[in-house]
DNA sequence: GTTCTAGAAC
DNA sequence: GTTCTAGAAC
């Protein structure tokens, strides 16, 4: 990285000595240019690092919203120029069917909208925990925070139970009835006999 | 979020 | 003996 660079990510980047948390990554990742596929004053789509299927992207907003749970209704016009973003990169994988949606607990700080289609085909997709956080209730669709944030105002929190819950889902098949006994079998089940 | 790896499951 | 999952990371 360029010292101008460097000084214009502020402290956290300067400090040559200590990396910073794991949680910020994504707050570094908004800002590579190898990563960037769209971008407009107020947000930015960028690939994900480690896509869990063939098209994989996040959509963020260039302020400092840490989550769904930050939100309030002065972030609907916001919110929906994410809906823009998610049209337009539908557009840009015709053929593909994209999901949008947010993770209930999400393990990285900045808001991402995930953007992602219904494959599931990817090296990088390897846990129980990286499944079911696409295919239960843990990803809440973007008309469903949308339509929430518009009727009470704020996105509300899932209990701990809920989270446990979901994550020990036994796996299931996203488009079909299989049901794998195990992470293996369902990959090689995706990869080859779903399209 | 990922990586690593101990020991459970097979 | 090998495959697979799940918990620690100072």
């Amino acid at each position: 990285m360029s010292k101008r660079n460097a000084s214009m990510l502020g402290d956290a980047y300067k400090s040559t000595k200590q990396p910073r948390h794991w949680s910020l990554g994504l707050v570094g990742s908004m800002k590579d240019p190898e990563l960037i596929v769209k971008q407009s004053d107020r947000v930015v789509a960028i690939r994900d690092k480690y896509p869990k299927a063939k098209v994989h992207y996040l959509v963020l907003p260039q302020d400092d919203i840490n989550s769904i749970y930050g939100l309030n209704k002065n972030h609907i016009s916001l919110l929906e120029e994410f809906g823009d973003f998610y049209e337009e990169l539908k557009e840009n994988h015709d053929g593909a069917t994209l999901r949008a949606g947010f993770h209930a607990v999400p393990s990285l700080q900045r808001l991402h909208m995930h953007v992602i289609s219904s494959d599931m085909v990817s090296p990088c997709l390897k846990t129980k925990v990286h499944w079911n956080s696409f295919t239960t209730k843990f990803f809440i669709p973007y008309q469903d925070v949308l339509s929430e944030l518009k009727e009470s105002g704020s996105i509300q929190k899932i209990s701990t139970e809920l989270h446990k819950s979901l994550m020990s889902t036994d796996l299931q098949c996203n488009q079909c009835s299989f049901k794998p006994k195990n992470m293996p079998q369902l990959k090689e089940h995706l990869f080859t006999h779903v399209k």
